[in-house]
DNA sequence: CCAGACGTTGTT
DNA sequence: GTCTGG
DNA sequence: CCAGACGTTGTT
DNA sequence: GTCTGG
C-alpha cells in the first residue's frame, strides 16, 4: 500500500512543465507526507480541456458519506475492484487525478518489527501516483475535495519488501487517466499497472519516518542495511 | 419494507 | 447513493 | 502509514 | 483493541 510520500525537489515551474498544469504557488519541500494531510494534485478543470493544480486532502470521503471521519480509512484504493466498489466506482468514472511525488516508503516486517523503505526513480524524477478525487459537503455547506490513491500488484523491487505498492503513471497514460470522458473499465484499468522495477530504487531508511510529525530530510538518507 | 454497510492492510 | 441482509 | 490516546472533576 | 491525528 502506500501511506506515506515524498515531493522535495520540485519547484513550480518545474512540475508545471512536467505535468501541463497552471502552476501553484506554495510547493514547499516535504519528506513526509501523511494522509489527512493536503497533497499536490493535477485533474481536468471542470467543462474544459486543461488541466488544473489542486491541493486535496488525503483520504477520501465519499459524496454520500454521513461522517466525514470516512476518510480517514479511505486512503488507498485496489485497482483490482475500484470500479466496483460503492465507496469509489463513481469517482472512478469521474473524477480521476495525479497526485505528484517523488519518492515514497513501505515499511517491512522484520518479525515484531518493521523497517521503513525509501523507494525512487533511478534518475530522481518526479512522478505521478494515480487517484481518485471527491468533494464531500458537510452541513454547513463546506465542501471539502479529498482524495485516494490506488495500489496495484508488487514489482520486482518491491516484491522482498511488501505485497502492494502504489501505481505510478506512465507519462503517457495521464491523458487518458484524466480524461473525463473515457469511461471504458478495461482501458482505464489497463493503464494501472505495477511501474517498471528496473527504474526504480530502494534502501532502507531511518525510523525517523514513522513518526509523521518528522518531515526532514533525514527521512530519505540511505541506511546501510547491516544497521537497518 | 427498513437497517446498515460502504475500505485497505495485515493478522489469525 | 446503492446494495445486501433480515 | 505510524504514534498516541483512550477519562472525569475541577482548576487556571 | 480501536480510533484519531499527523
Amino acid at each position: 500500500m502506500c501511506g506515506r510520500y515524498t515531493l522535495k525537489t520540485t519547484p513550480a515551474a518545474v512540475m508545471a512543465d512536467q505535468f501541463h498544469f497552471e502552476e501553484l504557488s506554495d510547493l514547499t519541500p516535504r519528506y513526509n507526507i501523511a494522509p489527512s494531510q493536503a497533497v499536490v494534485s493535477v485533474r481536468m478543470n471542470s467543462g474544459s480541456t486543461s488541466r488544473e493544480g489542486v491541493m486535496l486532502k488525503w483520504g477520501l470521503i465519499p459524496f454520500w458519506a454521513k461522517d466525514p471521519a470516512m476518510g480517514m480509512k479511505l486512503i488507498n484504493a485496489r485497482a483490482e475492484t475500484v470500479a466496483e466498489k460503492p465507496s469509489f466506482r463513481k469517482a472512478f468514472r469521474q473524477r480521476r487525478c495525479l497526485v505528484l511525488a517523488d519518492g515514497f516508503y513501505e515499511w517491512q516486517k522484520e518479525g515484531q518489527t518493521k523497517q521503513p523503505y525509501y523507494i525512487r526513480m533511478k534518475d530522481e524524477r518526479p512522478f505521478a501516483f494515480a487517484g481518485l478525487w471527491e468533494h464531500w459537503t458537510d452541513a454547513e455547506g463546506n465542501v471539502l475535495e479529498t482524495c485516494a490513491l490506488l495500489t496495484t500488484e508488487p514489482n520486482e523491487i518491491m516484491t522482498p519488501i511488501h505485497h502492494r505498492m502504489p501505481v505510478i503513471l506512465n507519462p503517457n497514460a495521464y491523458d487518458p487517466w484524466l480524461d473525463p470522458t473515457l469511461h471504458d473499465v478495461s482501458r482505464l484499468t489497463t493503464l494501472l499497472q505495477s511501474y517498471p522495477a528496473e527504474e526504480m530504487m530502494a534502501n532502507p531508511v531511518s525510523r525517523l519516518v514513522n513518526n509523521a510529525r518528522f518531515d526532514d530530510p533525514r527521512c530519505i538518507e540511505p541506511l546501510a542495511e547491516q544497521e537497518a
